[in-house]
DNA sequence: TATTCGTGGGT
DNA sequence: TACCCAAGAAT
């Protein structure tokens, strides 16, 4: 049989495992009164969403020393946001927190607001994030489900209906156990928790704070938990980019359309990216060549093969697509990962810089 | 409810 | 190599 659990018993083996995080503030200065800064949290979580801590801390770092507060981020350019956010992935995350800065900047004064329901009225705060940010930043006894929570409840109760169908049951086990006490704390903790120790696999249920209320434990089954649903499998793509270089030096690049996949960000022309190979679709006449050697890339729900092709562009060419970027303004740091790696395809093909 | 939306590291 | 996975949200 097995105990009870108790969010003390986290909170104590949080007290003393804590991971330092640059958004974080240690339990001894919460406890002193001392919560973190809102605009952090925000930041931080929602670079988080479905990132690992060791991607995103360089991107807040950075963040953070370009832009201190919501107010100067809600100032920004377009551009220097989403090239800043350049490689993080997910970028309907970089639109929506520029959306959500400015709301926050002209809507709120500056100031995020505190609640639950409020959170979740701005861009890009859903369920989890409100709870975190209300929770973290403002001591709100709201509950956190976010993957790690999803597993330490499915293994804590032996919870066998596989995920997502689970959802529902995991949040309701999950709310059930959120203390008044600590609150922010206590959402920290269980992620720590499921982060460092309950474990997708191997988890450490030898020096677990829960392992003698834990159910699927006592049953041996901990490793089997989460049941989740099969996934399908990634199709293959095709397509071609094209990296034009006018005489001067400037490149040929576009900004993609501000929805769908890299979404407002920086690119370079080309065709779709089809099951089918496709056709040749410069973005302009040049006596394009195929350098050799090919991009693969594969992203969240299919796989691509990319051909890319060069040029020299003429001075007075009248482009369809795109605008020129002179050396000087060109950072390769600004694509997203695909878009880079043709760059860099391209440069070693033929030694260009 | 199911799909779309990145990337890099671990196994 | 080929998966799996990570502090999810929007549609």
């Amino acid at each position: 049989m097995c105990e009870t659990p108790k969010s003390g018993d986290l909170l104590d083996w949080y007290d003393q495992n804590a991971r330092a995080m640059p958004w974080r503030t240690a339990p001894a200065d919460r406890k002193a009164g001392h919560l973190p800064d809102p605009y952090r949290v925000w930041l931080s979580e929602v670079m988080l969403q479905q990132t690992t801590v060791a991607a995103v801390r360089g991107y807040f770092l950075r963040f953070i020393e370009l832009w201190p507060t919501v107010v100067d981020l809600a100032k920004a350019d377009d551009a220097a946001v989403m090239g800043e956010w350049a490689g993080l992935g997910y970028y309907a995350r970089a639109r929506n927190l520029l959306k959500c800065a400015r709301a926050v900047a002209n809507e709120h004064d500056g100031a995020f607001p505190t609640t639950h329901a409020e959170l979740l009225k701005l861009p890009g705060i859903g369920p989890y994030t409100a709870s975190a940010i209300a929770s973290i930043a403002f001591d709100r006894p709201e509950t956190v489900v976010d993957g790690n929570v999803e597993r330490v409840m499915s293994r804590l109760f032996a919870v066998q209906t596989p995920l997502p169908a689970a959802k529902p049951v995991l949040t309701d086990l999950a709310a059930k156990l959120t203390p008044s006490e600590r609150p922010g704390d206590y959402a920290q903790a269980v992620m720590d928790l499921g982060a460092t120790i309950c474990t997708p696999r191997n988890p450490a249920c030898g020096i677990c704070p829960w392992i003698n209320a834990c159910q699927a434990r006592s049953s041996g089954i901990a490793a089997s938990l989460p049941r989740k649903t099969p996934k399908k499998a990634k199709p293959t793509r095709f397509g071609i980019v094209y990296l034009g270089r006018r005489e001067d030096g400037a490149w040929l690049l576009e900004t993609r359309p501000s929805k769908g996949l890299l979404g407002g960000m920086l690119g370079w022309p080309g065709t779709e990216w089809t099951v089918e190979a496709q056709a040749e679709t410069p973005p302009c006449p040049a006596d394009w060549q195929d350098p050799g050697g090919e991009v693969r890339h594969t992203f969240t729900h299919f796989h691509l093969i990319l051909e890319i092709r060069v040029a020299v562009l003429p001075r007075e060419n009248p482009q369809d697509r795109g605008h020129f970027v002179m050396p000087s303004d060109f950072r390769p740091s600004d694509l997203p990962t695909v878009m880079r790696k043709a760059f860099d395809l391209a440069s070693s093909a033929m030694a260009m810089d």
